[in-house]
DNA sequence: ATGGTAGTTCAACTA
């Protein structure tokens, strides 16, 4: 079996404690971190290897940043996208044997129309052509992060509010199809759900409390992957934790 | 077209 899952901390540094207590709790074989905001030689390495984890980075302090944490050893493959110059730290792939995990934290877009949403759109091309390049070599392969992308207005808690808005808008929506045109399977949605379930709620307005969220953090899986899933789950407890990250963790279990 | 909160860093930016 293998358990993946993926969370955005908003800064490993405040949320160590929640992480190494999820581990504990879950013990997945990989945790796919977003919004590290450490560099890679401020992360708490004795931590997480007293956790039994080894963990690999492509860090930067204050905004942004990834990291993978394993059961065990992986080997780099990227830090970012072939031919595209990019200061901000927002991608990691690595192998596990003969599974690819490409770790994203793709750019949250601002607003429709800002030169952050260009950015983002640009920066979903150059992942698509990037996964297409990874399927070929790594037929095992999952895509997983913080996508800033509700793919459909099930996955958003009011969609006539949020209609056209960054996270749910056309283009947006349209870039995560291309990408799912690419073999990907939302492993979430190979399970019918009865009821509307998120992985992320604004700090403000009480969004948690009121359960007003979008589902924006993703595991996609390629072929091989998606013909093993047994089961994905968004783990809602850690956003009831004191001080908890906007995001709540998703995993994904694999037989192999 | 603004506010609400949180993290980093210290006035402003990002989300």
């Amino acid at each position: 079996m293998l358990k993946v899952a993926s969370w955005n901390v908003n800064s490993l540094r405040v949320r160590l404690e929640h992480v190494l207590q999820w581990l504990d709790a879950e013990q997945p074989d990989i945790l796919a971190l977003q919004e590290i905001k450490l560099t890679d030689e401020n992360l708490p390495a004795r931590d997480i290897e007293a956790a039994g984890y080894t963990v690999l980075s492509n860090g930067q302090k204050t905004y942004n940043g990834v990291a993978i944490l394993s059961r065990g050893p992986g080997e780099v493959l990227a830090t970012g996208f072939p031919g595209y110059d990019d200061p901000q730290r927002r991608v990691l792939c690595a192998a596990y044997g003969d599974t690819a995990v490409l770790n994203l934290y793709v750019p949250n877009g601002s607003e429709v129309g800002s030169d952050k949403y260009t950015y983002k759109l640009q920066w979903l091309e150059r992942l698509e052509a990037y996964t297409r390049d990874l399927l070929k070599d790594y037929p095992r392969c999952v895509l997983v992060g913080d996508f800033n992308i509700a793919p459909a207005d099930e996955d958003v808690h009011d969609p006539e509010a949020w209609h056209g808005k960054v996270l749910c808008s056309e283009p947006e929506r349209a870039a995560f199809a291309r990408l799912l045109d690419t073999g990907l399977s939302d492993c979430f949605r190979l399970f019918p759900r009865d009821e509307k379930l998120y992985t992320w709620w604004d700090y403000r307005a009480a969004g948690f409390r009121r359960n007003r969220g979008l589902r924006i953090d993703h595991i996609l899986a390629s072929p091989a992957l998606r013909d093993v899933c047994r089961d994905c789950r968004i783990d809602i407890e850690p956003r009831r934790l004191e001080r908890p990250s906007d995001h709540a963790p998703i995993l994904a279990e694999f037989d192999l």
